[in-house]
This record gives C-alpha cells, structure tokens and sequence, in this order.
DNA sequence: AAGATACGGTTCAATAAATGAACCGTGTTT
DNA sequence: AAACACGGTTCATTTATTGAACCGTATCTT
C-alpha cells in the first residue's frame, strides 16, 4: 500500500553523508528488490527529484528539488525573510545560527547562517536529521512541540552520541521540563563533542511549536559572560520567527530568557 | 505505469500563480479521479512534499522541498554561489538576473535576483516553466541545449504570449541561427508586453548548455546606450556560472558578445 | 591469468496494490 | 428549500508492482 510513498522514501536515504548512491547500496539500504528500486529511482528521475551521474551511475538528488522549494517560498513565504533575520542574529550574537522544522516525528535541518566574526566557529550541516534527546533544538520541540512528540521519541531507540548525550528517558523528561520554564533549551557537547548549542522553539498558529532556532558555539566561547548575549539574541530571533511564520506564542512563554540556576 | 510518476506530476500543478488547490480543483486539472488524487496527495503529505492547510483544505507543496533542496546542494554545490555571483552581476549591470535550469525537456526557472538599483524594475517569477520560443533563454537553450530539444519542442503546440512572440517554426530557427552565431539571445517582450530579455547559455561537462542566464530589462531601458553593459555583464556572468556548474563552452564559442547587426 | 565477486540493468510469472463510479455528510449558493 | 460543490469514503474490478533469477561487464583476488 503506497507505491508512491515507497517511491519517495529512497529520497531518505540520501544524506550530507551519503549524497550519492549506488543502485545496489540503496536497495541493500532500504532492503528492496533492485528492480523495484530501479523503477523508482527512474519515476522519480522522470520528475527530476533524482538525478543520475552518467559517468558513475551513481544517483543524487535532482533539479526539482530546487523548483518545488522556489514554490513552496511562494505559498509559504519566510524562509528567506528567515535567513536576513538569521544573518542580523549572527552578526549581533557574533555566533552561527541554525534554523530547524519538524516534519512528522523527524526534526529537519533546514537553514544554516554561519558567523563571519570568528575564525573558530561551528560548521553545521545544512541539510540533516537533528536528534531530539541530543540537540538544544531537539530538547526544545520536546518541550514545545506537539504532544505526540514525546511519545514518539521515546518508543524508539534512544541514540548515544558523546559521553554528555541524555539517553535516560526520566533525565530527559526532567531536562525538558526545567526547557519548558525556562523558554530556551542548551546542549553541552551532548550531540558532538566542544559544540554548545542554545534554542528556542519557533511557534505555529495554534501555539505549538513548529521548529527550533539555534546558535551553535565552540566550547571555548560558551562562557557565563557570554551568555546574556545569546540568550538576548535567541529570545528576539525566536519571537521574530515565530510572526514571520505566521505563528504565535502561548501566553505564558517568557518574555525574556535567564540563565539556569 | 508509473503510480509514483503520477501521483508526483501532482506537484506539476502548483505554480506560482496557483500555489494552492482544493481536492476537486486538482482532480479536474490532472484529469483524475478525486479518490486517486486523494490517495496521492496523502502519500506525498505523508512524505512532507504537500502539507494541507488545516483550515483551508487547501493543499501546497510541503516543507520536504526544503530539505531535498538544501540536500541537492550539498551533492550538487553551486547554487548558492550561483545566487553571490548573480548579485553582482546584478549590481554591475543595475538589472534584475533570472537563472533557469533544463529538465528533460521544459526550461525551469530556478533563481531570480531582482535589482536594488531601479524602482522600475522587472518583476520575475521564480518558479516557472519558461516557453522556449517566447523568452530568451528559450531561444539560448534552442540554440546551445541538446539536440532532441528543438525536435520536442516544435512537436508539441507552440503557444502564443504577445503580439511579438514567434510561433513560425521556420522563423524560429532562423533566429536560433543567429543566436548561435552570436552566443546570446534576446527577446523583445515576446513573453510579457514591455520586458526585455538578453540570455546567454551555461554549458555542462560536454558542452551542451544546462541552463541559461538571463537578464531582464523593462523597455524603457532596452535602449543601444545600455546594451553594450548588459552583453558584457551577460558574458561574464556566463562563463562564470559554467565553471561553477562544472562545465565548459564549446571551442567556438564566442570570448565576446557583440549586438546584432 | 583465471576465478570470484559486485555492479547496473533486464525479464516475466505471481501477486498485491491502484483505480474510479457511486456514495456520504456538510456547508454554501441560488 | 432545493440544488450544488466541496472533501472525503467505500469496494468490486482491473491494472500495475513486485522479486527471484538472470545477463553482461568491470573490478578485485589469488
């Protein structure tokens, strides 16, 4: 049942890691009939979501995922209006910022804007899956996204990055409350190690949250002083986003962000 | 043949002047039963390329785009580059940029950069599908593009947009001629009443053009003083985007643009 | 140099999934 | 109040999808 939705779940398995694939690695990958695979992966060269490299017959994303995107800004627009918001939050905090959405039980990178002021800075990837238990951005859509989320989260393997990463589900419960009262979210390398994020949800219509902003730090920078500053950053990124989104906050979000005691 | 070939087609309908549709409304325009265009769009909701407006009913392309985008950018670097370098084309010429891409057999646009330098400006659409006799970089593609274009082309029914637009297939390779001759193209609001185009190819690997740049210019400024920049903008800004697109211009092809005679 | 392996791609009978006419309930227009 | 159009559902009929086995070729191993 979903011939199509078969069709497009190989899209998946292209990644930043994996940007090009095989024929038999992606039937190996996703645990299907080569021939089937093949069909697929002509369907949707057809469109042009799939592009094959004539030379290496490896097959990448194609052409219409650029098309789709330029329309999808069209009937939803603020994505660009999100990266100037994103590239003025970079230069004011000095730091990378990241934007990220939620599709489905998944949390999607989708817009990076990295700093200009340090030589040392967080490289982020443009285009990945974030884990919910070991990102600021992930914590933070446990806290504020939808209700199902959490649930989601927990009936599946719990994945263990670095020595920080939170794997145990009461800690991450406690972890996402204290988020939760406090507005934003931070990470301490729990997701790749020297990297200090700090989120704050971005909210839809109905006050649920949508996606995460974040801005990513080297450990060296992630000092007490340096705190204030971002966390002021976050909170007016956070509040800009989720209006130009056509969001808007719960009533009792607060309006500014402090440190955790 | 081909479910997931045609449940993606799906996607075809939306545009920039229809971003959203209802059930019905695209039933009738793909000419489909409404339970199996349901059944499609529940698939490709599912995937994230279509997201339905809870309130509306209305159904438009998905947040997937973005990341299938952001991804094809990774295996396929340039884009971005692509957006830098036209800003400056931009800025040196004073005009609005329009860069459009070829899949299979219809030109699509993909990239606008609109000009800061003018109030009157042209306004271009950034996601469409460009006619190929009626705008110049359809003429550029004709000309420089793959060889079955022009057969495939001229097969299917030539539309007609303004009173200058060139439907007399014998006329239209007349003036591919002489675009090949030259090495850029222009069109003189063939395509929308009072917009000028001058368009110059951008070669792939083996020498057969994959996309083309365009400038575009309201008739006020079509003038023979500004011609002379615009052609030396276009020329630049094609090699460039050739390199970038990891490609390279036949032997023949002309160093330097010169006006028609 | 010979054998083994892995690759992209093809074939075709068995099978499982896609399809569309008719239908339902609801809200809007005439 | 009658007619209409909408989003969505049902289910028997039909049609396309599926995967094991296979082919030719390129690459690696012994």
């Amino acid at each position: 049942m979903g011939t199509a939705l078969n069709a497009l779940r190989l899209l998946d398995y292209f990644s930043s890691s994996l940007p090009e694939i095989g024929l038999s690695q992606l039937a190996k990958l996703s645990g299907t009939n080569k021939a089937t695979v093949l069909r697929h992966l002509r369907a949707l060269e057809e469109f042009g979501l799939i592009e094959q490299n004539p030379m290496t017959k490896l097959y990448a994303i194609g052409p219409a995922s650029l098309r789709l995107a330029a329309l999808r800004e069209i009937a939803n627009p603020g994505l660009e209006s999100a990266r100037r918001k994103m590239r003025t939050a970079m230069l004011r905090s000095g730091e990378s910022l990241h934007l990220s959405l939620l599709e489905r039980d998944t949390l999607q990178s989708v817009m990076v804007v990295e700093t200009t002021r340090h030589s040392v800075r967080v490289s982020l990837d443009p285009a990945e899956v974030l884990p919910l238990n070991a990102t600021a951005s992930g914590l933070c859509m446990l806290g504020f996204g939808p209700d199902y989320l959490m649930d989601a989260f927990l009936s599946a393997e719990i994945m263990r990055f670095t020595e920080t990463t939170l794997t145990d589900p009461d800690r991450i419960r406690d972890r996402v409350d204290l988020v939760r009262q406090f507005g934003w979210s931070s990470s301490d390398g729990s997701y790749e190690e020297g990297v200090y994020g700090f989120a704050a949800p971005i909210f839809g219509i109905d006050q649920v949250a949508i996606g995460a902003i974040s801005i990513a730090v080297p450990a060296i920078r992630a000092t007490d002083a340096h705190l204030p500053l971002l966390l002021r950053t976050l909170s007016t990124i956070s509040d800009e986003l989720t209006q130009s989104f056509g969001g808007q906050r719960p009533e009792n979000f607060p309006t500014e962000f402090h440190p955790f005691p």
